[in-house]
DNA sequence: GCTCAGGTGGTTC
DNA sequence: GAACCACCTGAG
């Protein structure tokens, strides 16, 4: 089987995993995570600072070192934190092996009309649901475990749907603003490849033209879809963060170029560290 | 039973 | 504009 090893010290799948971006990478055995992403699936390792790649070098160097976001220094990003400020310094240790993933746009943008107000447990659910009944079923290569995985239904796919088909997916009041997004897009009334070569104010304000995509939604897929590293998406989580130790607003400018870095180091922390400050 | 989970759309003033 | 409130669903 092939494998490329990596020992980069601020590449953690866990930690990815744990962040809440991707809801198609998840732990499925020890230190073994599974992730299924642009139709193809990929099995990973963490041991420590080593991370294992289950494919050639080739797909390697073609797909997943740009997926992983790899050719960027988050070093640079993690050394630019204020040393007095303490608690986005612990943020920011506790999370040093997060990496802003560079996602599928329209796969990101379903995904997060289906996160608003659900948990991550059900939103990993309902997208699974999705992807085995509108998706493509594909066989893992044999080299590996064999099985079989779903890649993720296109937006003619779900188009094509009705809302109560969507609704038997447990997709709930999401329904509507799904098909009504995917009607939308393939249309091309909303041009996601167009989308694409906006600056992240105007690809903001055209993705909150679909239903169900508002403000917050919106930057989400700006964040890890359209690798804008500006976004900041303001959650619960992240307003009480910025209720209790930003009272004066969070210092975006100092962070320009790296703000939703810092963005998803405190939602994680918030989200799975235990010294709560 | 009730609240909560990575909000948004619609109505009302 | 800002302040409500309804909205699916499953877990705790």
């Amino acid at each position: 089987m092939h494998r490329v090893r990596l020992s980069v010290a601020d590449l953690s799948i866990p930690q990815i995993s744990g962040s809440g971006q991707c809801f198609r990478l998840n732990r499925i055995a020890g230190d073994r995570y599974a992730l299924v992403a642009f139709g193809r699936y990929l099995e990973l390792e963490q041991h420590g600072d080593e991370t294992d790649f289950f494919c050639t070098q080739e797909e390697y160097e073609t797909v997943w070192r740009q997926y992983f976001d790899l050719e960027n220094d988050y070093a640079c990003y993690r050394s630019a934190v204020e040393e007095r400020d303490i608690y986005l310094a612990h943020a920011v240790s506790f999370g040093s092996g997060i990496r802003i993933l560079r996602q599928d746009v329209w796969e990101t943008l379903i995904s997060f009309i289906i996160s608003q107000q659900n948990n991550i447990k059900r939103i990993k659910k309902c997208i699974e649901t999705l992807c085995e009944r509108y998706g493509e079923k594909r066989p893992v290569a044999a080299d590996r475990c064999g099985g079989f995985y779903y890649t993720f239904p296109d937006a003619a796919a779900l188009a094509g749907t009705s809302e109560a088909e969507l609704r038997a997916c447990g997709l709930g009041y999401r329904s509507r603003y799904i098909v009504e997004t995917a009607k939308s897009v393939c249309s091309n009334k909303v041009d996601l490849e167009a989308v694409k070569k906006m600056d992240l104010r105007a690809a903001k304000y055209e993705l909150m033209k679909l239903c169900g995509v508002g403000e917050k939604v919106a930057d989400c897929i700006c964040l890890f879809g359209l690798h804008h590293m500006d976004a900041f998406p303001v959650d619960t989580h992240i307003r009480k963060v910025m209720d209790e130790h930003y009272p004066a607003g969070f210092p975006y400018e100092r962070y320009s170029g790296c703000a939703g870095v810092m963005q998803q180091y405190i939602f994680y922390y918030d989200l799975c560290g235990q010294t709560k400050m």
